[in-house]
RNA sequence: GGCCCCAUGGUCUAGAGGCCUAGGACACCACUCUUUCAAGGUGGUAACCCGGGUUCGAAUCCCGGUGGGGUCACCA
């Protein structure tokens, strides 16, 4: 294969959408698996629409991805610059080339006459395509024209009859008629040239070898491809990956909910959860497996694994996988990313925050039952902050009993009896009052759990109770205590 | 509407003519483990869009329908 050079290249204009993201992916694995490079170049031609902190929001998410590059913003390279708006002088000489050789010409109608006859032609149901009509202006028209104070853009004159095919990596050959192609334009009255346009001259000057790339692009690759041959540049090889569609099976948009990364990272998803479902959405390993890191799937990406179809985003299974590294993932790595979001909620204190080591125990304990960051300073709550309300549901079950005042009264002398409260003893002394009342474990356990924790779910008991220590459990299970007479 | 792409359970997918009585994963259900909730283990419900061909044989190849998606800008 001849020298891997790929890349994504945004416009700045929001954030890195999931779709975008697992885009890039595909375009950096690719890199990555065959020994290439992977460019990042910001396509900034449209100045209406551009937004200064979106390029940094993009960096930001992409670095959380675990996904870097080889040459683009804060990445010098040979071929820079990386922002399209700096490479104007570039789309100038191939615009120059390009009239001079007769594959283009200056168009003066304005934006609202274009407007006003694509609106009838579509009243009409005619196809709205441009007409031509300022091909063969004279060289005097034209200077008429301008004398106006009309600022023409340069349309391509593209072929009327045969066909431009694509062959593409993922589609294979996809055919399109010449004839319902016209005559774009490439460069815009403002001087910046059009998506299209600055696409093919970046890409080739670039030296890019693949252009891998969502699917919505494939009917502008053969537009893309007419201008290749124009300037007479080679062709680089075309992949069009599957879209991502929301569950109502259209384009994943803002009111499908979070569809940024950066939401998914506000919202406790870890990275490396985000980037192997992202891959699962339409490509899929030669070995049937579902875990993989980035390094293996470096080793396994396969363009020719790219499925042809779209897939629907599924956030449940995204939260499975989220709950599966959450499992997985070195201790101190979750509780390293859980920190940020223990601070942002505010219920843990600094000191309690600063007990690294506390705090690795009581995250140990409770992270098997979570599925995201964001749920981690509730779920510890109760280890660090007194417990003033019952689940209702647990306390009509567990408190409501006969003989449950004097059951819990009773366990707490047992437990205040203890000279030390290990995980051992404190097993050993509430098996021993189950033994003697021949009781189930569950009576005593549940009215315990419920007192000490304020729910009925959570880590083993006895582990709880270390964590929470011999003085908290005592006075927990005196206000259980109080608060069940009071009722 | 024109052009283009696509079509396996609710969802992600495996499958490149016989290995398919269609496999895996999420979700769901049941059981199991268990002091609870999870996690884990075991089992289960659930799919080849329809119609024609081709072939001894089709989820797989061809054609036609249907359905879904994309795209038709001086946006990228």
């Amino acid at each position: 294969m001849t020298h891997v050079r790929v890349r994504f290249a945004p416009s700045p204009t929001g954030y890195l959408h999931v779709g975008g993201a697992r885009t890039a992916l595909f375009n950096w694995l690719f890199a990555r698996h065959h020994g290439g490079q992977f460019i990042l170049r910001i396509e900034d031609t449209d100045r209406a629409r551009l937004k200064e902190e979106a390029i940094d929001n993009f960096l930001n998410s992409f670095t959380w991805l675990g996904i870097d590059w080889d040459e683009g913003p804060g990445k010098d390279g040979p071929y820079g610059p990386y922002h399209q708006s700096e490479r104007i002088d570039l789309y100038q000489t191939a615009t120059k080339k390009l009239l001079a050789s007769g594959h283009a010409y200056y168009c003066f109608c304005t934006a609202e006459e274009l407007e006003e006859r694509r609106e009838q032609a579509r009243r009409e149901g005619r196809p709205p395509r441009y007409d031509s009509r300022c091909r063969d202006l004279s060289a005097a028209e034209q200077e008429q024209l301008r004398a106006k104070g009309r600022q023409p853009v340069v349309r391509i004159k593209a072929p009327e009859e045969g066909v431009t095919v694509v062959n593409d990596l993922i589609k294979g050959d996809v055919s399109f008629d010449n004839s319902t192609l016209d005559d774009f334009v490439i460069m815009k009255s403002d001087g910046f040239p059009t998506y299209n346009f600055a696409c093919v001259v970046d890409d080739s000057e670039m030296q890019i070898s693949h252009v891998i790339r969502a699917d919505e692009h494939l009917s502008n690759t053969p537009k893309q491809i007419i201008l290749y041959q124009a300037l007479g540049l080679d062709l680089p090889q075309f992949a069009h990956v599957p879209m991502i569609l929301a569950p109502d099976r259209t384009k994943l948009s803002k009111r499908h909910g979070a569809t940024n990364v950066e939401e998914y990272r506000d919202k406790g998803f870890l990275p490396e959860a985000l980037v192997n479902y992202l891959v699962l959405l339409g490509w899929s390993p030669s070995e049937e497996r579902e875990f993989f890191t980035l390094d293996e799937l470096v080793r396994e990406f396969d363009l020719g694994r790219v499925s042809k179809t779209a897939a629907v985003y599924d956030n449940e299974k995204m939260t499975w996988m989220n709950g599966h590294y959450l499992r997985e993932l070195p201790l101190e790595t979750i509780v390293e990313r859980a920190i940020p979001f223990l601070e942002q909620a505010g219920t843990v204190s600094r000191a309690d925050l600063d007990d690294r080591e506390r705090l690795t125990r009581v995250i140990s304990a409770i992270r098997e039952r979570v599925k995201t960051l964001a749920e981690i300073p509730d779920a510890v709550d109760y280890f660090y902050n007194e417990v003033t309300e019952y689940d209702e549901k647990g306390a009509k079950k567990h408190f409501a009993k006969e003989g449950v005042v004097e059951l819990l009264e009773t366990a707490r002398e047992r437990l205040a009896g203890l000279t030390e409260f290990t995980l051992e003893n404190t097993e050993e002394a509430y098996r021993q009052l189950i033994e003697e009342r021949g009781l189930s474990g569950g009576a005593l356990i549940h009215p315990t759990r419920l007192a000490l924790t304020g729910r009925t779910w959570g880590p083993g008991l006895f582990e709880v109770m270390i964590l929470l220590g011999k003085e908290q459990c005592l006075q927990r299970l005196a206000a259980a205590v109080h608060h069940i007479k009071g009722n």
